[in-house]
DNA sequence: TCTGGGGTCCTAGGACCC
DNA sequence: TCTGGGGTCCTAGGACCC
């Protein structure tokens, strides 16, 4: 009963309890499984990355890297400067082989194997997990453990994880979404908080902006320059003054500055868009480069399209032009397909507007997705459209996901001449392509 | 310091309809 | 010819999350 809220009616926050199951630097946790040695070091692993090279972003840093000052989302080559390789400071006499670090790439195939497990244990200890990502979830277990029992629960979970799977998780509990995120944050690594109803306010009070969830840097800057450091200040902010400067947005975030969040856990739906996007090792204007990764990238969101029984009805493309100039088109269809060659010749046709730029990287999306099957029948309208049967479209695993494309391991970005020359298709997208 | 890859949601302006 | 207002859909960009 978190009764001081005071209830507003349907805004109220519901009396949940809720559980967020964080894992503490999973892709480090989950090389140092199979790879013990590891234990105990400066341990990077990188995206984009590969052995021996420096371009990439850092996607997990252990916490004796970060040491070092190696942060999550840094590049690759500034970490290397900050924590060199152990390889290369053992040949290096200028270098401290103590003030070095291990160095791996990204292998998600094996990331979700350990997931898995993890979650597994998960759905075991609660009715309703909402999976968020590969390494954190939020659990609903009002209806199984009180308010008095929650800390010993949430201890079992942690040590059934840890005994089971053999990674570490920090796990928040409290009457909120929100604040149960806080709280997993707040004593990481291996952290256990409980913030019980009547407490959130006060936990929150003193804790940067910054840390509430939907408050990044830009959010953050602007709040500080409006004299709002705090959880605490936000949550006193004249909501007038917020909502002028963030709009709708800002109040919902000082809303959570304030313990408030009506959000209950819910498991996570269908995806509403699916998408592919690749860097170049270095910006380039070859327009052949160019249409040979939209190829790839549009074969690559095609067939997961097609595995995931999804229909799409929107095609789009994202060109990233240096320095860091993102652009997106898209054009919609006049209704869902599922045909890999309409996407890609699509996908051509938008990239032709950035044929003399210079592209660092390149993406393709699919939305307005569609998973109904029965819609394939609309499909009859435009004539056409191969009768793909998009079999047991629904409520498979959504674990299923990166598993056969992954292209194992260090998957080469750069070509991949699989020509899939593709040249015309069935009339089918033709009368698609005409309706424009 | 030259920035990965996969997502979600919101906003703003324009087209178009009534 | 100008005037009014409401609604939907589309595209592009931006902020945010992990």
């Amino acid at each position: 009963m978190s009764g001081d809220l005071g209830s507003l009616g349907a805004d109220a926050t519901p009396d949940q309890v809720v559980c967020h199951v964080d894992m503490d630097c999973f892709y480090a946790a989950c090389e140092r499984l199979r790879e013990p040695a590891l234990e105990g070091q400066p341990l990077v692993v990188g995206m984009g990355y590969e052995s021996d090279e420096a371009h990439g972003a850092v996607a997990t840093a252990s916490y004796e890297a970060r040491e070092f000052g190696v942060e999550s989302a840094m590049a690759i080559s500034e970490a290397l400067e900050r924590l060199p390789r152990k390889v290369e400071a053992a040949r290096d006499p200028e270098l401290d082989v103590e003030e070095a670090g291990f160095y791996r790439p990204v292998d998600l195939d094996f990331y979700n194997e350990v997931a898995d497990e993890v979650k597994a244990i998960l759905h075991d200890a609660a009715e309703v997990v909402r999976e968020v990502s590969i390494d954190e979830a939020y659990l609903d277990v009002t209806d199984r453990v009180r308010w008095d029992e929650v800390e010993t629960f949430a201890r079992d979970l942690k040590e059934r994880i840890e005994a089971e799977v053999g990674v570490a998780a920090s796990v928040g509990v409290a009457p909120t979404m929100s604040a149960a995120k806080i709280a997993s944050d707040y004593d990481k690594p291996d952290g256990l908080v409980v913030v019980e109803p009547g407490e959130v306010r006060e936990f929150l009070a003193p804790l940067d902006v910054a840390e509430i969830h939907n408050v990044g840097p830009v959010t953050a800057r602007q709040l500080r320059d409006m004299g709002i450091e705090t959880a605490g200040d936000l949550a006193a902010a004249d909501p007038e003054r917020v909502r002028d400067t963030f709009g709708e947005r800002g109040l919902e975030v000082r809303r959570y500055a304030r313990g408030e969040d009506p959000r209950e856990v819910t498991p996570v739906g269908e995806p509403k868009s699916l998408s592919r996007e690749s860097a170049f090792t270095e910006a380039t204007d070859d327009s052949e480069r160019k249409r040979e990764k939209v190829r790839a990238l549009a074969a690559d969101v095609a067939d997961r399209a097609q595995r995931e029984g999804a229909l799409y009805r929107t095609i789009g493309i994202k060109v990233v032009t240096p320095p860091y100039d993102v652009n997106t088109r898209a054009e919609s269809l006049p209704g869902p397909v599922d045909d890999p060659d309409l996407l890609e010749s699509t996908a051509l046709d938008l990239l032709e507007e950035f044929d003399d730029d210079r592209v660092r990287k390149l993406g393709v999306r699919v939305s307005k997705l569609d998973f109904a099957e029965s819609d394939q029948a609309s499909l009859a309208g435009f004539e056409g459209a191969s009768g793909e049967d998009s079999g047991g479209a629904d409520a498979d695993d959504p674990a299923e996901d990166n598993r056969a494309d992954g292209d194992a391991g260090t998957d080469d970005p750069v070509d991949d001449s699989d020509g899939r020359d593709a040249p015309e298709s069935p009339d089918g997208q033709r009368s698609l392509r005409d309706y424009e």
